[in-house]
DNA sequence: CGTCTATGTCCAACTAGTGAACTCTAAGCT
DNA sequence: AGCTTAGAGTTCACTAGTTGGACATAGACG
């Protein structure tokens, strides 16, 4: 059914370039469109009708005050797509339209030992409640995006070992999803995911190489390179958490010595403060108490900034990215952990790296992942999902 | 004269997508072109025609032993490309065309000390005298790629501050050779050059992503993501000789301490044989001796391969790449510095990356650098290049 | 109220890709 | 040797899809 080179698919990527320009613009009349995409206005003429009777984008009669101008614009309910993130405490949805808005968001908290079957019937009870707040209707999602505290196998769609959701091992997240709703479902680690939605949407806007590395229970980094997620071709890049920085350091989950992560991660880190503050510390807390002055949790979290500007510097001389976003529960820190970070990444950095280097916080906080899962579904669907009837057909299942 | 959405443009990006193909494969017959392209047998029968009466392409009867397959590939007088790279000690020129064959290559020493005139004095002679030898006209030079042996400045074409070539630094060496030839040049430092010829020519062939490490007076990678060169938004990325090894290691040249770098480059290893082996040591004598069997030799060796196995394990972690090549002078040690970078790797790497990466010497020696550079011609050239008259036009110019 | 101008639509012309039928050649089998 | 077979390349009628130009439309301006 492909025709890769054909006039079919020169006429979809006609469609496709005007829904496209539509949505850059807003709304536009036919003649702006023609202008803007080079096509005739006879073209238009046609593809504005045809999408119009697809109901991928709507007419109004004269919204301008021009001569008789109708504007062009893509249908609030064209097409859905829906974010679900499970973290390692909580599950988060969010439901957005196809013109990059956000419609709803929410989040529960999840049980570390809920089992994965446990956890998709939340997701899906969730997702069912956000699509029925917005009023939308369910056949009109367009896609899923998911994201998973874990390393997904890029071939199999298999979640690897995590020690962040035991029990979920061997499961296929997006094959249970796609069951669950119907429809196509794109899943990727949480590390990835952070960095897409910081890019669409939080620190790391108009920037086309960045780095977002997510400080948690394990250290993880999503690489964005050339506006696109970098997985390399195993699946398993980005793996900032495990270079290492001492040869003789502590022992890593992972059976090495002295990776970044036992020097930055909250399981390696937590315990150096249980004996003086505690020991149901979280990275929260630690975070919290720093702020407030507590001096021991803010030498811990200097510390673990200079380690992870370390990597942060191993990073940069390989990959010379223009920013590095900080996320996590320790991008809470501000000043206390960039600055330290900054400081590593200028002494161990080769200047002309380190020089066009921003490290910045991130700009969403824990909202990063779902965003990041909203802005896959948006992409992995190519605008091409709006166009095939697929999405307008009706689907018997979910009415 | 731009239909950006017509069939017009369909029809080019179908005869670049068919140019594209014969390039990459060197040769196809018309049935290999239609399954690679997806176009259709009828359409590539008409393509194909076309190009031929173009003379971009050359049938040739039947060269396979198949049924009755002409063999379609580019017409050898249809452009020519050159590479030119400026090493260390040598200079070196190659010309090919576009079938990827290289017609003819040459070095000749360069002084360390040479000015940037009369290197590029040198280089254009020698590339007036291998063309000449080919026979080929110079009208039909399609492009050029140039390596130097430095960091060069992504925006400005600026060579940075290169101890390599002194009195080079500031140079704009893509320009001063432009101007001499009067074709587009392309210029890129000798690590990515090296990446982009073992890819195209020796160990890399096959592989999308792949880095290559390039041990000689310094420690430098190519990186090669998705098929195509990375140099990071600033044009630095691949600096894997300045990631951190040990923070309290020896003073590197770069300021910091400790870089790979300063255990595993020749200026900072050749030094260890002084006392035992005379002053006048070079990486290629080391490498001799060792495989001589001189203890010393061979000591130092395999502690630099070591070394190196850290900073490719830290790569592997980050980037994932399913490729290492090892290239320069320390290359032709093979076994006896591989076994200890795989050690090194094996022992540093997460697991997952470390289990499907393969760490190979390079195939092409010190020829990797400018064959790189004929393959970066080629692929900076764009297909259309082939296709619009330009190239086969009367030019004026160099008659 | 007529003219002007930009918008959107319709139609005939044209471009270019495709499937199906057809021819051609060499290999394999009897 | 002769027949069959299967893949390669070509031809042809058909179809999809864009375009330029003619045409209708409706507000703006004088």
């Amino acid at each position: 059914m492909e025709t890769p080179g054909s006039q079919s698919s020169l006429h979809r990527a006609n469609l496709e370039r005007v829904v496209r320009a539509v949505r850059l613009a807003g709304s536009l009349t036919q003649a702006e469109i023609a202008r803007t995409t080079g096509l005739s206005a006879a073209t238009v003429s046609n593809i504005v009708r045809e999408l119009k009777d697809g109901g991928t984008v709507e007419v109004t009669p004269t919204s301008a005050g021009g001569r008789r101008a109708r504007s062009v614009s893509l249908s609030g309910d064209a097409g859905i797509v829906i974010g679900v993130d499970f973290g390692h405490t909580h599950l988060r949805v969010a439901v957005g339209n196809l013109a990059h808005q956000v419609l709803a968001e929410e989040s529960e908290p999840l049980d570390v030992d809920a089992s994965s079957t446990q956890g998709f019937d939340r997701a899906e009870q969730l997702v069912s409640r956000l699509i029925a707040a917005t009023g939308v209707d369910r056949s009109k999602i367009a896609g899923v995006g998911l994201g998973v505290p874990g390393p997904i196998d890029v071939e199999s769609g298999t979640l690897g070992s995590t020690a962040i959701l035991p029990g979920w091992t061997g499961t296929r997240p997006a094959e249970e999803l796609r069951g669950r709703l119907g429809v196509p479902v794109h899943v990727d680690n949480d590390a990835n995911l952070g960095a897409l939605g910081e890019m669409v949407w939080g620190s790391g806007r108009g920037v086309r190489d960045l780095a977002y590395i997510k400080v948690a229970s394990g250290v993880g980094a999503g690489l964005v390179i050339n506006g696109k997620i970098y997985r390399g071709p195993g699946g398993t890049a980005g793996e900032i958490g495990h270079i290492t920085l001492d040869e003789s350091g502590p022992v890593c989950r992972c059976g090495n010595r002295g990776c970044l992560e036992t020097f930055a991660a909250a399981r390696y880190v937590l315990p150096l403060l249980q004996s003086s503050h505690g020991t149901d510390l979280t990275m929260e807390g630690v975070v919290r108490l720093a702020r407030d002055g507590d001096p021991g949790c803010r030498r811990v979290i200097a510390d673990v900034g200079r380690h992870i500007g370390s990597g942060v510097a191993n990073l940069c001389n390989l990959l010379n990215p223009s920013r590095v976003v900080l996320g996590g529960d320790l991008a809470e820190a501000g000043e206390l952990v960039l600055g330290p970070i900054r400081e590593s990444v200028g002494r161990y950095a080769i200047p002309s790296a380190a020089r066009q280097l921003s490290v910045l916080p991130g700009a969403l906080g824990g909202r990063a992942e779902v965003l990041g899962a909203l802005a896959l579904a948006l992409s992995e669907m190519g605008d091409s999902t709006l166009l095939d009837g697929t999405l307008h057909a009706v689907t018997p299942a979910f009415t």
